[in-house]
DNA sequence: GTAACTGCAAAATATTTGCATCCTT
DNA sequence: AAGGATGCAAATATTTTGCAGTTAC
């Protein structure tokens, strides 16, 4: 419990460098996503800009991370649940916007209803965001 | 029908401009999204980049167009249905985003299942991006 | 010791802003 | 004629790439 990040970055082979345990101790401290720019705010710039990119993009591929779409040329990454592995994930849960404080929030518990396609169309992976105000904002 | 980029554009009377009919038309004949460099290469780089930009952002201000959330660093912009309004976006179906040939359609008539979200979150809007293959590509 | 990771510099790309000119109404 | 839209230039911001030096194992 003390090193989570730690655990997670053994779990996935990956070596313990200083960036990537900051890095993964910030999403593990946060509860919410984040983007680029606010791993760059939150760290204080203790890593370069370009470790940052290469970092989360390690993440991703690793399954430890996953990205949430948005609509402000911007991606928002977070915390995978255990069950996602490399290439595989299975973040199908919905992720909540609040308009009031922004912060982007994963519903680990609220599963992505089921859709149905038109004929022909195979789905392999299913987004959902919703806007509104969030449980803390709502007053 | 000759002209169905005068009429939106009359309708949210939007002065009639060579790039709004270019760009209008663009979408009117494209089935699916664009985004702003597909925008920038179908018209053959005809209006400035920044024209494009301002053109972009107005149609969605009126309700013209409506953007659609991606995670890759672009937005992708598709036509909205007719009972879009300024400020009020009705786009509540589902996109479709083809693994193959990566473009983005719009299922006008698979609307977004209602989901039950946790207590005190309040919903204000839904957006929902399938992945997969599309009907074109499935075989 | 070696492979992998980091940081710096710089290139490439993308977006925004200011302003003079042109176009629509 | 007047307000708004466009295009150009330039400022900002973002992302990628190359490479030399450093670190993890």
């Amino acid at each position: 419990m003390i090193a989570k990040s730690l655990d997670l970055l053994k779990k996935n082979n990956l070596s313990k460098t200083e960036s990537r345990k900051g890095i993964l101790d910030l999403f593990l401290h946060t509860n919410g996503a984040l983007a680029h720019a606010d791993i760059e705010k939150k760290t204080a710039a203790a890593f370069d800009r370009v470790t940052v990119y290469r970092t989360l993009q390690t993440f991703v591929d690793y399954g430890i991370i996953h990205q949430i779409p948005t609509t402000d040329n911007t991606i928002l990454y977070a915390l995978c649940k255990d069950d996602c592995e490399a290439g595989h994930h299975h973040d199908e849960h919905v992720h909540f916007v609040c308009n009031k404080c922004e912060n982007t929030i994963c519903l680990d518990d609220v599963i992505v209803p089921k859709v149905k396609l038109p004929k022909g169309f195979q789905p392999s992976q299913v987004a959902m965001v919703v806007r509104g105000v969030c449980v803390v904002c709502k007053n």
